[in-house]
DNA sequence: ATGGCTGATTATATCAGA
């Protein structure tokens, strides 16, 4: 028995519902968590998912920005939705899936990008984001998460390893590298002993990237990507652990998301 | 140091992204 979980910040899922589509239909997840969806929950495109097998929707939307979802060909339970440093952003929503006689807790997150300058002082963005990552790491270090099986997964917007960006010097002080945002996030993940999957299979020493900018033509030969997006599992889902995919050639398709799709597998 | 691109919106300029 396998479940393959798949996080893609989608940027505009009514834009690009094809696109998922096609990679519903050729990687067959069972669970898909969505960032950046940008609708209100009436506008989801809730029944064309439905009429390709994923009858079961968790969706926190609002209008224009932001906005998480979970999709899921498996039946979802315990939804739930945090409102994240009280401001009402659509930047959470966790739900229950079972697959064979696991229960597995999934928290779909999109962390803010924090803007352009790195300074508290002057950038209330940046601010926010540190903020929005001292209230995840008090939440998600209960020994709820990290005692049980539960998978933190979505766009974090945090680079956090050398690795993890295309020239480690060049971009400290580029905003999703700086040190006080990977410092947040290595912490993040040591003080829940969390299994940073996609580097469970990928050495540290080697270059990884889920994000390309849109202001780079040439990004794929230019390769300055960064790994904003995340799979991490709590140490009891390590004995199932399987491999990971990402789909670098996404970014190459026509009008396409800066984000490409990253899914992990687990065995049972 | 700057600018480069994309998406959504009571749109034709502004905000958000990162």
């Amino acid at each position: 028995m396998q479940l393959k979980i798949t996080t893609w910040n989608i940027n505009s899922v009514r834009l690009r519902f094809s696109q998922v589509a096609t990679f519903l239909a050729e990687h067959e997840p069972d669970v898909l968590c969505l960032q950046e969806t940008k609708c209100r929950d009436a506008e989801f495109p809730a029944s064309d998912f439905r009429k390709l097998g994923y009858e079961h929707l968790a969706i926190s939307g609002q209008k224009g920005y932001h906005g998480v979802a979970i999709v899921s060909r498996l039946p979802l339970q315990e939804v739930e939705r945090r409102n994240f440093c009280q401001i009402g952003d659509a930047r959470h929503i966790s739900a229950r899936v079972s697959v064979a006689d696991k229960s597995i807790r999934v928290d779909n997150f999109y962390v803010p990008a924090g803007g352009d300058k790195p300074d508290v002082q002057i950038n209330p963005k940046f601010a926010h984001k540190l903020s929005f990552l001292d209230e995840l790491d008090k939440w998600i270090s209960q020994d709820s998460f990290s005692k049980n099986m539960s998978l933190i997964v979505g766009d974090l917007n945090i680079a956090h390893l050398e690795n993890d960006v295309w020239d480690h010097r060049a971009m400290l002080k580029e905003v999703s590298h700086t040190p006080p945002e990977t410092d947040k996030l290595k912490q993040i993940i040591e003080r829940g002993n969390w299994i940073d999957t996609l580097r469970r299979f990928t050495p540290d020493d080697q270059k990884l990237y889920t994000w390309w900018s849109y202001r780079s033509p040439n990004w794929a030969a230019a390769d300055k990507g960064r790994r904003l997006d995340h799979i991490w599992a709590s140490q009891p889902l390590e004995p199932y652990l399987q491999n990971i995919e990402i789909l670098r050639e996404a970014r190459g398709w026509e009008r396409p998301s800066d984000h490409v799709p990253v899914s992990l597998v687990l065995k049972f």
